[in-house]
RNA sequence: GGGCCCGUGGCCAAGUUGGUUACGGCAUCGGCCCUCUAAGCCGAGGAUCCAGGGUUCGAAUCCCUGCGGGCCCGCCA
């Protein structure tokens, strides 16, 4: 029995490799890569350059060799044809239309996973704003990154917890506190975050200190009529950033709040484990004396620096903040046992769907712990990223300290200047604000497309599209790129951008609205480039997602995730679309199996569009 | 002092384990709506790949030296 094909590019991919194989007796698998002009086949190797080097040979001849493959004996492989030192092979495009149309019919809105990775259990955290400001669209970047990644990582078989880590217990909280507490006029206007954030700037100015100082010892302290108002005021922030991740369809299942972990026994009980490690140390003498540090000097690049101890626990006994961030990370590998109570902070639409959240009066056992761990934290945190995973090994515990990825991106700038909750520099590029600028320039153009609609399909539509757009923005562009934010760019609604890909899903729609597809057909005639093109990106859709997955590197500063490949891709096939659109009549083509054929066509694009966007967090609408 | 990321047409930007003619978008110019949604399609122009050296049959990609932009290196949070 043969498993069932979910990958069908990777099944042409496989017998080239066995094909080469048999008529070199090596694995050339690291040789093949995809030709950049079509002309030059579907797979390119460039072995023959390096077999010449070693063979003393001249590559064309040796390329000429490994052409000479029997394809009779490969149902994939149409012609292999040395074009000088490269050996290009052609895919057969008969039974590879009809492994793919297959393979899609049978997945429909599965198409596109894999089981690579079932079983492992995987926590995404972001974007972990704190609760005292609305999230500014750089925070969003970290969200929608974070949300994709979730849903990639599910697609390729993963059991994913996508969590939000709320620190409540910060200075900048206290600041607010005393902000709410002796400037605020009583209600506040709007939405709370946003009312926050600016009470906040204002704060940060105007606060005195022993009085924040206070609140300070009060919030850590716990029980007390101070720290039930400071975590009642978070919440609400939180209920408030939570509408702007409904916005951008950025969803979560758990929050774990600083406030909870402070008070849950879990930093006692991790640092029974800590000190279980023969290579924690309590300095006697020096500087230092009293605390609890690890030596990094094993680490090259810790070497360089001026100390290459790194505390934990100060020598007052409170936990430094890589010391808690250990300590929380033991809780997520399960290293010790889950210490916090559960409550639902908001029942979602599905059954599934239910945000929980840490709490003081609840249920145990909400959390399962993970094998694997994505932060998605911006690039300028990579030390202190670093040190935390470089803590847990040299602790002992090398298996969670593989386990932890970095995921490392540029922030979203200003031109000129950064994003500063302090200074307020946020106001006017929250998420909310271009997001409802956005949603109201796509406002203006549907009405205008759809003259006579409810203005419930009018807002509908438009919020939709609005949110993509500034999604899609956000996730096309490389993570290790700074974005600086211009509205102009954001809000495109042209060429590579949200709505195009969300019109050419409506566009198929409405062909299958007027006569919907056949499930089976002659194939054969879908014979024109524009028609085979669409085929074959659509069998690539598998190996797309799961070299997501897979081609993430972690490296000494970071991981980096090549997330643009999804947006990448469902781009690329919005334009083969839209030129089959233009070049093929559907509806009105010259024989009724053409009709059929390209009907079912449209219905397989349609569907792994629908696939594709779903995974960008982008909601594939009938009519736009 | 040490370290990280980025530098590609006017603007944005993919390609950076070396490999077939540097992928696209915006903007500009020309063409296409009696035919399935023109947020579209077809075509044109536009690139010393930051600079200079080096390695190689072959460099946007690797190495060295600079330049420009952003950032990191606390018992702080």
């Amino acid at each position: 029995m043969t498993e069932p094909v979910l990958n069908p590019w990777e099944q042409f991919r496989q017998q080239v490799v066995r094909a080469l194989h048999e008529i070199s007796g090596k694995d050339l698998g690291g040789f093949l890569g995809r030709p950049a002009k079509p002309e030059h086949g579907d797979l390119g190797c460039t072995a023959a350059f390096s077999l010449a080097k070693e063979q003393r040979g001249n590559p064309a001849e040796i390329a000429k060799e490994l052409a000479k493959i029997d394809t009779s004996r490969f149902s994939l492989i149409q012609k292999v044809v040395a074009q000088g030192p490269y050996v290009n092979f052609y895919i057969s495009i008969k039974p590879y239309r009809q492994l793919v149309i297959d393979t899609l019919q049978r997945l429909g809105e599965q198409y596109g996973r894999s089981e690579t990775f079932q079983g492992i259990r995987a926590v995404v955290e972001y974007p972990a704003v704190n609760p005292n400001n609305p999230w500014h669209i750089g925070h969003a970047r970290n969200a929608v990154l974070g949300d994709t990644m979730a849903r990639v990582l599910g697609m390729v078989g993963y059991d994913v917890t996508r969590m939000d880590y709320i620190n409540d217990l910060g200075l900048q909280i206290a600041v607010v506190y005393w902000g709410l507490k002796h400037l605020a006029k009583e209600p506040l206007k709007g939405k709370y975050d946003q009312a926050l954030g600016r009470i906040y700037v204002e704060a940060h100015q105007k606060h005195d200190k022993a009085q924040v100082e206070r609140y300070l010892q009060l919030m850590e302290k716990g029980t007390n009529e101070v720290a039930k108002e400071v975590r009642a005021m978070s919440e609400r922030c939180l209920r408030a950033h939570h509408k702007t991740a409904a916005r951008l369809d950025v969803q979560h299942d758990l929050l774990v709040w600083e406030s909870d972990i402070a008070h849950s026994g879990l930093f006692a009980e991790a640092l029974d484990k800590i000190l279980e490690s023969p290579n924690i140390k309590r300095l006697t003498e020096g500087e230092k004396a009293g605390c609890l540090i690890v030596d990094l000097s094993a680490y090259e690049e810790f070497r360089q620096l001026k100390d290459t101890e790194k505390i934990l626990i100060r020598s007052n006994g409170v936990a430094t903040y890589t010391g808690k961030d250990v300590a929380f990370h033991f809780w997520k590998f399960g290293i010790i046992k889950d210490p916090f109570l559960y409550r639902q902070f908001r029942r979602k639409r599905g059954e599934n769907q239910t945000l929980w959240t840490t709490t003081q009066k609840g249920k145990p056992g909400r959390f399962t712990p993970a094998n694997v761990i994505f932060n998605v934290i911006g690039m300028p945190q990579s030390f202190p990223q670093r040190t935390v995973y470089l803590v847990l090994e040299t602790l002992g515990y090398t298996d969670a300290s593989e386990g932890y990825y970095h995921l490392a991106y540029e922030f979203v700038t200003l031109p000129g200047k950064r994003f500063s909750g302090r200074r307020g520099t946020w106001i006017g590029f929250s998420t909310d604000a271009v997001v409802r600028e956005a949603t109201r320039r796509a406002r203006r153009e549907v009405k205008a497309r759809n003259p006579n609609e409810s203005p419930k399909f009018y807002r509908q539509v438009a919020e939709s599209i609005g949110a993509a757009a500034v999604r899609y923005s956000l996730l096309k562009v490389a993570v290790e790129k700074q974005i600086t934010f211009r509205w102009n760019e954001m809000l495109n609604f042209d060429g590579n951008a949200a709505p195009y890909l969300m019109y050419t899903h409506a566009r198929a729609s409405s062909i299958l609205r007027k006569q919907s597809a056949p499930k089976t057909a002659n194939l054969d005639v879908l014979s024109t480039s524009h028609e085979i093109e669409i085929v074959k990106l659509i069998g690539r859709f598998p190996d797309i997602i799961l070299g997501i997955v897979e081609g993430m590197q972690r490296e000494k500063w970071g991981t980096r995730i090549e997330l643009f490949k999804l947006a990448e891709y469902a781009y690329k096939l919005s334009v083969a679309f839209n030129s089959f659109y233009n070049h093929c009549p559907v509806l009105k083509a010259e024989s009724k199996d053409l009709i059929a054929a390209r009907l079912l066509l449209v219905d397989a694009c349609s569907q792994v569009l629908r696939n594709a966007l779903t995974l960008l967090g982008i909601h594939p609408l009938e009519r736009i």
